[in-house]
DNA sequence: ATTTACGGAATGAATATTCATTTCTGAATG
DNA sequence: CATTCAGAAATGAATATTCATTCCGTAAAT
C-alpha cells in the first residue's frame, strides 16, 4: 500500500520537496536556535513559500519534532548499523569513536542540534523516547564489557555513557566556537584519554595494545 | 520599613534591587531558556513592574548579558580563589573537581545558564571575554602540570580542558534530565576516571625533565 | 477542465519596549 | 517634630514590533 504510493511520481516529489524543507530548517535552526527563528527564514532556505512550508508540517512545533526525529535516526543508523555491541573490545570502542566522528565532521548540523538545550520543551513524547533508543543499546554494551574485564566496574554504566558522551561533545563543541582547533592525531589521543578514563586498568589482560594505527 | 533600610544610602538599595532582578532572570530563563521566555514574568519574579526591570537594563539582551557576567564571575570566583594554579598536583585537580561540585549543587541556576548554547547569539563582544578570564588560566595550569610530568603530554592543554570541562558538564547534565542519579562515590569515580583521561600514563623513565624553563 | 500545489501578502496573537501617571524618598522648612 | 515638596523611582496600560499561521489568487499537474 504504501509502496506503489510512494512509487507515484508526485509522491516522490512531495517526499522530495519534505526532505528539502527539513534540510533547510535543520541548517536554520543549527545557526540560529529554535525559538530565535522566524519560519519564513527556513522557507527561504529551503527555496520554497512559507505556505508551502506550511502544506507539509503543521506547525513549526511538528517541523522541529520531525527535523529531531530525522537526525536522531540518522545518528543511529550512522552509529550502529552492522555492528554487534554485545562483543565490547578495544576495537568496537575505536570503531564507535570513528563513527562519532565523521557523523560530527560530515553533518555537523544534526550533530549539533541534537546536542541543543531548547528543544526538549518542543518535544512530543514520541520524539522523546527516540533518545532511549541510542542509549540503550550503548548502556547494554558498556554492561557486557564491564562482564568481559574490558571495562572498569566502578563506573555504573550510565556514568561511563555520561562522562564519555560529555567529552566527545566537549571537544566538538570546543571546536565549533574556536576554542581549539582538532587535527586526526588530536582525535586519536582525545579518543585514548576517553578510553583511560572508562577502561579496565586493573588487570594485566588489556595492558598490551600496539598503537599501530 | 527598618532602621537598617532607612540608613541604607539609596544606591545601596539600588544596587541590591538590581541584584534582585538580576537573580530573578537566572532563574527564569535557566528554567524556560532565553527566546522562550517573555519579560513580564521575569519581573513579576522579581517583585516588581516591567517599567523598573527596564530602568535597571536597557532592553532584555542587555539583560541577558549581565546574567551571563555576573553567573560567570561567580564561577571564577568559586573556582579559583585563594588557589595556586601554578603548582598543579593531584590535590590541587581534586580540589578543583570539588568546587566545580559544590558550584553545579549550591547554583544549578548559574550552572546550567552557562551551559545553555542559545545565548552566544546575545552575547557582547564583552561578555565572550569574560569566557577566557576562566580558559586562560587553566590552561596555564595545565601547560606547568604537563612541565611537570604530572599530566601526559600528548594532549594539547585546550584538548585537555575541553576533554574534561566536557565530561564535567556532561555529568551533571545527566543528572538534570534524570538519566542519572549520581551519590558521593558516583562523583569520586566520575573524578577519577577523568583524572585517568588526561594524567600521565607513561613510565618514569619518559618523565625526565628535558625542558628549560 | 478539474484538481492540486504554490507563494507570499494579510492576519492576529504574542512580545519587547515606552511613557504618562502615581508613589515614594528624604532634605528643607516653619 | 510635622509638613512640604522636588526629584527620583516605580508602575502597568498603551504602543510598536515580531512572528506563526492562514488565505486566496495564480500556476502546474493530471
Amino acid at each position: 500500500m504504501t509502496a506503489a504510493a510512494t512509487a507515484t511520481p508526485a509522491s516522490r516529489r512531495e517526499a522530495q520537496k519534505r526532505d528539502t524543507i527539513l534540510r533547510a530548517a535543520l541548517k536554520v535552526f543549527a545557526e540560529s536556535g529554535l525559538h530565535g527563528t522566524p519560519v519564513p527564514p527556513i522557507a527561504a532556505e529551503a527555496g520554497v513559500g512559507v505556505g508551502t512550508l506550511y502544506r507539509y508540517f503543521d506547525s513549526k512545533e511538528a517541523l522541529i519534532n520531525a527535523v529531531f526525529c530525522d537526525a536522531k535516526q540518522r545518528l543511529q543508523d550512522h552509529l550502529l548499523s552492522d555492528l554487534d555491541l554485545l562483543n565490547p573490545s578495544r576495537a568496537l570502542f575505536d570503531t564507535l569513536w570513528a563513527r562519532l566522528t565523521t557523523f560530527a565532521r560530515q553533518d555537523p548540523e544534526s550533530f549539533q542540534f541534537l546536542e541543543m538545550q531548547d528543544h526538549h520543551s518542543y518535544l512530543t513524547p514520541h520524539s522523546r523516547s527516540q533518545e532511549q533508543a541510542l542509549l540503550i543499546p550503548l548502556g547494554m554494551m558498556v554492561i557486557v564489557g564491564q562482564r568481559n574485564g574490558l571495562l572498569g566496574e566502578h563506573l555504573k554504566p550510565d556514568l561511563a555513557i555520561a562522562l564519555f558522551w560529555g567529552a566527545f561533545v566537549g571537544v566538538f563543541k570546543a571546536e565549533r566556537l574556536n576554542y581549539l582547533t582538532l587535527d586526526d592525531d588530536d582525535l586519536k589521543r582525545a579518543r585514548d584519554a576517553c578510553w583511560f578514563a572508562i577502561a579496565n586498568h586493573n588487570t594485566p589482560d588489556n595492558q598490551h595494545r600496539d598503537a599501530a594505527q
